[in-house]
DNA sequence: GCTTTAGTTGAACGATCGTATAACAAGAGT
DNA sequence: ACTCTTGTTATACGATCGTTCAACTAAAGC
């Protein structure tokens, strides 16, 4: 047995992008599990398996983790006009929220957590109000697109408004007591409601109807 | 000169049930002004202008300051369903949750911080879950009601929820960028929502439409 | 005016937090 | 095989947190 000749690992490095990558993930784990309460430095570490120091060589502060974890929440939502058909990039926006994986509890209370960071730290804050303001017009232009075909009951940076108001009232509304209502209950709401205002998206067929 | 006959009082003494609410008020002002990282003993006891060992005199916990916190507020907004004319009961709910009182930063970012902690914290868990249900039941009730006479275009469960979803949207979106849009933009986006599903409200006289 | 009650103070405690820092080791380059 | 770079560990530090507790006093009751 040449267990004495094999040296013990003490641990492995990885490259700073990657440990990046793997401190924002496990952040986001800490976000879910526990709240901003549950965000502190041990337990964040201990998640993504590393020591207690190591997340200060990768970000000056854990603010700045934050922000990141921020960043790379959003990329996976906000999506840009890209011209292509109307209705389609409106049922994206809606099939993007309420995916399995965007609408979970442990998902929701990352971005509650978030949400009630966002007026106290200035850089998120920041952060916040371009990726924010990006989303709300894209789904305006597209509104305005479809307001120039087909009649729109209300005009488009009102039902933007109440649209994306209506995605995050669903999120959080899921988050604080899940057991209140399904998944497919709170997306078919958001087909409905446009409908409402004379915007009828044809439904995904992979969508299996809940009693 | 009586200066020196004049006893100097080093505090003033009140009844718990006078106290206690000084320090609800107190906490909401905390909660408001820097969200939950805010929402110290410290803080909470100099804004209600006392020292730092009262709170656990009339609060066994702090949790237990912020479920009376959360039970103070609530009490402004939920409304129970009296039987009386159902598109009054629907106007004045979206009266209060757009009131000057209510909606303003401050008081958002006290919801936001509560909220974000529900989840984490049983008691609040529990008060929420039981408020909630009942504000929900509330708007459910008199949307079939209304549903009787007039035609909802959508069942009535559906759009409790959608109603409840877009006032805490909006909301949140307020909170997080008042400048995005104004009070009575968010407030006239709930009469065309309801408008829009066939439920139409005479606006309250009192308000002047904005530009 | 004295006793009693109960609201109030301020210091102290242990726990936990974010960050800084010095020693160390893994792996690439030569 | 050796050096060098840099990712990694472990400890330590000061600050701040929620809570406890003994001493104190304002105010009511008699």
């Amino acid at each position: 047995m040449a267990e004495n000749s094999a040296v013990k690992q003490v641990f492995s490095r990885k490259s700073a992008f990657d440990r990046r990558a793997e401190l924002v993930a496990a952040g986001i784990v800490c976000l879910g599990e526990g709240g901003m309460a549950g965000f502190t430095v041990d337990k964040i570490c201990k998640q993504a398996g590393i020591s207690r120091g190591l997340i200060n060589h990768h970000f000056n502060t854990k603010d700045e983790l934050l922000s990141c974890i921020y960043a790379h929440m959003t990329d996976h939502l906000v999506q840009e006009d890209d011209g292509g058909p109307a209705t389609e990039f409106l049922a994206r926006i809606i099939e993007v929220s309420f995916d399995e994986a965007s609408f979970n509890r442990s998902n929701l209370r990352a971005w509650l957590s978030i949400w009630g960071q966002v007026s106290s730290n200035h850089a998120l804050n920041e952060l916040h109000k371009q990726r924010y303001h990006r989303y709300r017009e894209s789904i305006k232009s597209v509104l305005m697109r479809i307001s120039a075909t087909t009649t729109l009951q209300a005009d488009a940076d009102s039902v933007a408004r109440q649209l994306i108001a209506l995605i995050d009232g669903l999120w959080l509304e899921y988050c604080l007591h899940s057991d209140s209502f399904s998944l497919s209950a709170a997306r078919t709401d958001c087909y409905q409601f446009l409908a409402a205002y004379g915007v009828t998206l044809e439904l995904p067929v992979n969508v299996i109807p809940e009693v």
